[in-house]
DNA sequence: CTCCGCTGATCCAATCATGAACCATTATTG
DNA sequence: CAATAATGGTTCATGATTGGATCAGCGGAG
């Protein structure tokens, strides 16, 4: 049937449009969020004026089923968004107006504790993964990938201290690493001669966590971290 | 007629390009670490004005799969796959399933040295925060309420070491307080000798703070959080 | 016939995409 | 070291797209 062509059945009209829109937005056919076909477009899919067709989205508007925007086009109101905002609010988003300064300091707080409980839990594949970053790490062509292999290594180290929860809150602020103001930090502070030194620090971290040597763990991640922040922020 | 060649309508628009770099991305056309194309070539790769094309690609810096910088090119991110795949879990949620020990772990991780900090830190406003938790928990009728103002009293902690992520990542740790599982195990630890121990602690505690001592505050608190593990946890 | 709704057309305002030029930083080359 | 090329960053003018608004005309229903 020409359930679009309106103009030659009875139940032409406005209101005949709202309805078809409805239920295009009721079936799928346009989600939440989704961008309607333009006036003139949909002008000539229902095969009505645009007047007409403008009152119908003028109806659908004031009912809040869709927003219009000049310029821009007609669009499906997202109940999801709405949904969203009301819930907590994830840790992640929070955490990414954090400073530079605020992430290197809790980093200092947590890290080398953690490569100490590391050194007395970190199995074997820990330990070979640790020495699969420094790997890749020290063959890395450019600065991107170095600075990847260098975040995995840090990653390792929390994975091995095998606390599920610090690994999670670790993700959440190692979120921050792919924030455009922070990667411009570090590739900026990363000259080739403070690169060898960071891959100096890792191996002598990597060292004493498969020495199992909890105390020159911590130190030497601690001194690594004092050293990357004193280069990030100039301190 | 132009405006039915769906073909090059889809092609236009920056979402479109983004979604065409993202999937690139997704497929390993681009993995992690290289260099994409110069923005002069994607611009005639896509049949986009280079405008478009950067407004696409800040749309992807700004979610942190990919880096850019002058002189050198715009670089795939590490996480940028796992981020493609991966959606963003709340911290909160998946905190909630960490056992008891773990949050401990990371409390005597954290808190201590958040404590040598607010010893440097800490305003008038603060530490009279933390004197009121003091009296409203030793004034306590009942378990409930002198748990309530013993973690009030630690967040006033973390807060004075004036770290607004820390802040944040204790706030997210510190709703685990709220589940019942958490609860049933704080009530049947503390006892009335226990919280007569633990006010004692807290004493001690802000003393030091208030002292700007922040070696003292460190150890009172970390000798603190040993003790409501050893009590929490048995061992 | 009159009233009301739809039509077709025109112009306006906001937004977007385009193309070009120029700048700042980095890499490369002589 | 100096010069040149490469590359992302920025700005601007222009035209196209799109919703917003108005008006004269047509046609059926009362």
């Amino acid at each position: 049937m020409d359930a679009l062509n309106l103009r030659d059945r009875a139940a032409s009209g406005a209101s005949a449009v709202v309805a078809l829109i409805e239920q295009g937005i009721a079936d799928g056919t346009w989600g939440p969020g989704t961008k309607l076909p333009t006036e003139r477009e949909l002008e000539k899919r229902f095969n009505v004026s645009r007047n007409t067709l403008r009152k119908s989205l003028r109806v659908l508007e004031e009912q809040g089923k869709i927003v219009r925007h000049v310029g821009r086009g007609s669009f499906v109101t997202s109940e999801a968004t709405v949904k969203a905002t009301a819930g907590d609010q994830s840790l992640t988003s929070r955490i990414i107006g954090a400073s530079p300064a605020e992430v290197m300091e809790l980093r200092l707080m947590v890290e080398p504790q953690a490569a100490e409980l590391a050194a007395g839990r970190a199995t074997a594949a820990d330990l070979h993964r640790m020495e699969e970053c420094l790997a890749h790490a020290e063959r890395a062509q450019d600065i991107p990938e170095f600075e990847h292999w260098d975040g995995m290594l840090h990653v390792a180290i929390i994975g091995a201290a095998k606390n599920g929860l610090l690994a999670d809150v670790y993700d959440a602020i190692n979120a921050i690493r792919n924030q455009p103001e922070w990667a411009r930090l570090k590739v900026r502070s990363l000259t080739p001669a403070r690169r060898a030194v960071y891959e100096e620090q890792h191996r002598r971290i990597v060292s004493a966590l498969k020495d199992r040597d909890g105390d020159q763990a911590r130190a030497a991640l601690q001194e690594h971290l004092l050293q990357v922040r004193t280069n990030l922020l100039g301190s």
